[in-house]
DNA sequence: AAGCATAGTGACCGCCGTTAGCTAACAGTG
DNA sequence: CACTGTTAGCTAACGGCGGTCACTATGCTT
């Protein structure tokens, strides 16, 4: 399919995917400008100076080009992340994961419509019941698991380094054992499954206080949710035996 | 605006009522059928043997008349989540979070459509800035209220009976103790902000556990999040001091 | 019976995603 | 060079959408 023989790039290639990688910066910048909903293809080429069937040469459907912005906002909040790890001072990896998590949630309230978009309900598909479900090789779900492989390396760092409470293996259900051991092979670096657990548990609890922030699902209790997430943070700090290494946000 | 000034039902309030009710119920089953971009006002007049301006005559738009439905959703979960609450044997609070709990999941993994549109992103609401934000009067944050006020009650009536360590108020975060506080005034009964927080932090991770399986973003990890679910139900219990009372899901 | 408010209709607007068929420019081969 | 095949982008069109408006017909009120 996406097989280039031999020559990687003629000429016509690279015009090809420069004008593939247009499409896709404009689709965002439309999506931030008139929200997911006004994210249609004719608005994108309009933009463009295009006309909308045009974009169906590079693009099979609409949503085969929202999944492509989604996977594109994937590599970007990953930037953003792994550029937070990388100034986090000192560089210890809970100092890592208090910075990356801060920056999670910034990048989620400034990134309203694409946060949106990645980890609401819009982006969830229906898989047809004919359709082979590989859906672990569409290209957002595949940069959906680097985005996330940032938290789980810190999270298995801090174990490896220091060590945390984990739940025995024998005390987990079988059920969540079962899969918990599978998910932990594919890891590069092996680690007890307890870990997985409790890797699993501080992401839930992460991605629940900013989700909710961001779809104002907090707004009954609180205007300003960020005290409450630095709460959440220090809290999870102390699950993962690094509650020492908190320090309040700059200001 | 809704004042009917002394007479309360005449013949034709009661058919504009009864329309109007009808009109809901078929929006939810078009919601559940066609899912929410398929939520057309069109379709649901279809579905009605009516035309579409017709239903102009009873909401405002689509937006109001998706915020009812909504507020019907919120209402019919609520309810089921009372049921769940009243059937609880012993019908202790504890017992009873859990059984409401469980009852939440369930609901949201049965009624994947509805779910998305009360807690993805697609209910959210950006308010126009001439516009007066009565968020809080809308009948869809109202009925949110009644949901949530499941979760709170129960997790006050845990407290107050037996109680369960609470950040001490001095320990809180001055900008997260003034927004407690707030929040705590208005609620019937009087109580330590540090049970507000608490709860909060509760409901985020029940919450983010129950979103993060019913949009798809724990399949990178579990097949079954049902296990997990468990676990972390136990987790909570142990934070409420209600571990004891955990008892494994009927089968 | 007369008058009137109202439920519901059909025609229409401008938008949407998507398809089909066309043209013009391009790349590669003799 | 001409010839051939490929491809980017166009226009036109289809059906469906949310929403508005003028209109009819029904049934309540006086």
């Amino acid at each position: 399919m996406a097989e280039p023989t031999d020559r990687p790039v003629s000429r016509r290639d690279r015009a090809r995917a420069d004008t593939a990688r247009e499409i896709r910066t404009t689709a965002r910048r439309v999506l931030v400008e008139q929200g997911v909903d006004g994210l249609a293809l004719r608005a994108i080429a309009r933009e463009m100076g295009i006309t909308a069937p045009g974009l169906y040469r590079y693009f099979d459907s609409r949503e085969d080009l929202v999944e492509h912005v989604v996977a594109d906002l994937y590599d970007e909040l990953t930037d953003v992340l792994e550029a937070a790890r990388g100034s986090a001072d000192p560089a210890t990896p809970g100092v890592q994961l208090l910075a990356v998590s801060r920056a999670f949630r910034r990048w989620a309230t400034t990134h309203h419509a694409e946060f949106g978009l990645l980890f609401g309900s819009a982006g969830e598909r229906v898989l047809e019941p004919g359709e082979p479900q590989r859906d672990g090789e569409r290209p957002s779900a595949m940069a959906g698991r680097r985005f996330g492989g940032v938290f789980a390396e810190l999270v298995a760092r801090i174990y490896l380094q220091q060590g945390f409470p984990v739940p025995d293996e024998a005390d987990l259900d079988p059920g969540l054992r079962d899969q918990l051991r599978e998910w932990c092979a594919r890891l590069p670096v092996p680690l007890p499954l307890g870990v997985g657990y409790v890797f699993l548990s501080c992401w839930i609890r992460l991605y629940g206080m900013v989700c909710m922030e961001v779809f104002g699902h907090l707004r009954f209790a609180l205007d300003d949710a960020e005290p409450m997430f630095e709460a959440e943070l220090r809290a999870l700090g102390e699950a993962l035996g690094v509650a020492g290494e908190y320090q309040p946000p700059a200001r």
